[in-house]
DNA sequence: TCGGGGACTGGGAGCGCTCCCACTGGAAGC
DNA sequence: GCTTCCAGTGGGAGCGCTCCCAGTCCCCGA
């Protein structure tokens, strides 16, 4: 601003009268239209150089009734959740397949009541031609907004109690699935599992697929052990189950960081890794790798799950019907389990 | 769209000849202004809600000449240099500053010649009132474009080889200088640093408080060994160096996750932590405690420096002139040094 | 030779909002 | 009593772009 040159932005009329053509012409010309003589076209593609035109997108915006921005919406009541590398890396996948489209990205983080009354304006005031919304949880106030937007939303993974029309998700049964029975198979018969959060879909499901796991190899599951995806909550559980349940040799956690906290409380408790309880993760982030010993983990698409709801998104934008999509996972068997 | 009421919102004027008075007051009573009656205001007020009135942002953005949005930029060749929790922090920081002046955010990764072309664009077109921008690297072309930009920019650290006039960083220098200090005050004498990536300004920064802190003790500096923050890179960087100086017995890695991958080489190589060696990271990630041992790390408030880019942002947008800030970082002492 | 397409062209009417300004009328000042 | 002032009001002109549409011109077939 205070340092930034001053002078006006040229307009398209100044671009028109400079090449010596109408704006209308200037228009057809910018927006590569048809019925542009060949000796106009190059007038103006002149005139926009020599005047450094750059089109103005708000303009631009209200005649064509598209703002050009798709927003990706995560809902949750602390701000700190976002932290997770989880969404950064939705992001990564989100931000390519919206570049493609040449729309732009606009975040919310919906985790006050004021960020959600802003998003509550958003989707109803036209801010974006589009929304992704992910992290719902059971009763989530921002379901019902969506219902309510007057542009297409998408969600990423499914909210608690509802199936939406249109949402990209991630087997998260199959996944949590695929971990026990590699436990089971492996001779584990006392697998315990700690779960995230119950209020979330991707928590539910995922202990859902350790109990499938568990009954169709014939093995009474256990009642969930309740964390909220973090490294602290993973440890405790952990510890909670290890007092509970001394003879533990298996523990499905519904998350990696979960896992590495398991981990941490296994070593101190002198419980060795997979030797005497065998532990397999969930989402194979970095610290899969990292943790020691290396994690065996069900994979998902994290980048995929960001491209996929703004490809549907994009689509719908478009006019088109997509239909909802199940991201598979699968297990990557490292040296906990 | 295909699902939602299709049904045209409602406009200004609808809500004015509702309310019996003129688009003006109808206007003024939405944004607050004086000069309306309470008769009309309530009239207006009642009006929008039974027509369910929302204000058409892009016109407002329009006719107000301010888009109501600021833009995060990324810069980096990789998208996935994203994906660091380190941004997802900032975000959180940003977001929450700007939340307070009812700004959204825009997110840019800047990462192919598409991408970087789009951010100049963005930069030129008016389609933000303000744009932060992050991790710039030597001789990145962002930089250049940040000087032509129409709009306030901030950076999020200082770009390589020049000092912008509005930035906020965090003191590099210092931090890393306490955490060789911290070293060699407990005796250790072999210290050597592993480096961020040195064409940007954050890994040069860094590895000059290293130097400052062994020549203020009357020690020689090792060269630099580089590696890019991550994990790999820093077990990479940490098994040449044992290579090379075998009797090392401090190190400082100028990222946590480098100095999580010290630590697992230093573990396969049968060194103690700290016993045989000290190692202090950067940055106090959830790594940090995470690690085996906790890493002893320097803290640097990254929510903070999200937080006050946006507040630099928001003053220079309301036509301030704020002064560029250095964030104190600070050493944060557990066990592993 | 004449009428009938196109390919071009540019005027003008929006898109939905803000804001300037001229205007009103009642309260305050002399 | 008559100015002076100002809160309150609404008309109208934009903001910078797109897009409809009427009009022009030229080429072709009949």
């Amino acid at each position: 601003m205070a340092a930034n040159a001053p002078r006006r932005q040229p307009t398209l009329d100044e671009v028109a009268e400079h090449a010596g053509v109408s704006r209308s012409v200037a228009s057809r010309a910018l927006n590569n239209a048809p019925h542009v003589s060949r000796a106009k076209r190059e007038a103006v593609e002149r005139a926009v150089r020599q005047l450094g035109y750059v089109p103005n997108s708000t303009a631009r915006a209200l005649a064509t009734r598209q703002t050009g921005a798709a927003a990706l919406v995560v809902s949750g009541e602390d701000p700190s959740i976002f932290a997770d590398p989880f969404f950064a890396r939705v992001i990564v996948g989100a931000s390519a397949a919206l570049e493609e489209a040449d729309l732009h990205l606009m975040l919310c983080l919906a985790a006050s009541d004021r960020g959600r009354k802003r998003v509550a304006e958003l989707l109803r005031s036209r801010g974006a031609d589009g929304v992704m919304l992910m992290a719902l949880r059971e009763d989530d106030p921002l379901t019902r907004m969506a219902e309510e937007a007057r542009m297409p939303v998408v969600f990423g993974g499914r909210p608690v109690g509802s199936v939406p029309r249109w949402y990209v998700d991630v087997d998260n049964v199959g996944g949590a699935r695929a971990a026990t029975e590699h436990m089971v198979s492996r001779g584990r018969t006392r697998v315990a599992a700690i779960c995230g959060r119950l209020d979330t879909e991707a928590g539910r499901a995922r202990y859902r697929g350790y109990r499938d796991g568990m009954l169709a190899a014939g093995l009474e599951p256990l009642p969930p052990w309740e964390g909220d995806f973090t490294e602290p909550s993973g440890a405790a559980a952990m510890a909670a189950l290890l007092a509970r349940h001394p003879d533990v040799d298996g523990v499905f956690a519904a998350s990696d960081n979960m896992a590495a906290g398991a981990l941490r409380t296994l070593r101190t408790a002198g419980r060795r890794v997979p030797a005497d309880v065998a532990v397999v993760g969930f989402d194979d982030l970095a610290v899969a790798q990292i943790a020691d010993p290396p994690l065996t983990t069900v994979q998902q698409p994290i980048e995929a799950l960001g491209r996929e709801m703004a490809r549907m998104l994009l689509a719908l934008v478009d006019g088109q019907d997509p239909t909802a999509l199940l991201l598979p996972t699968r297990l990557v068997v490292r040296s906990s389990a």
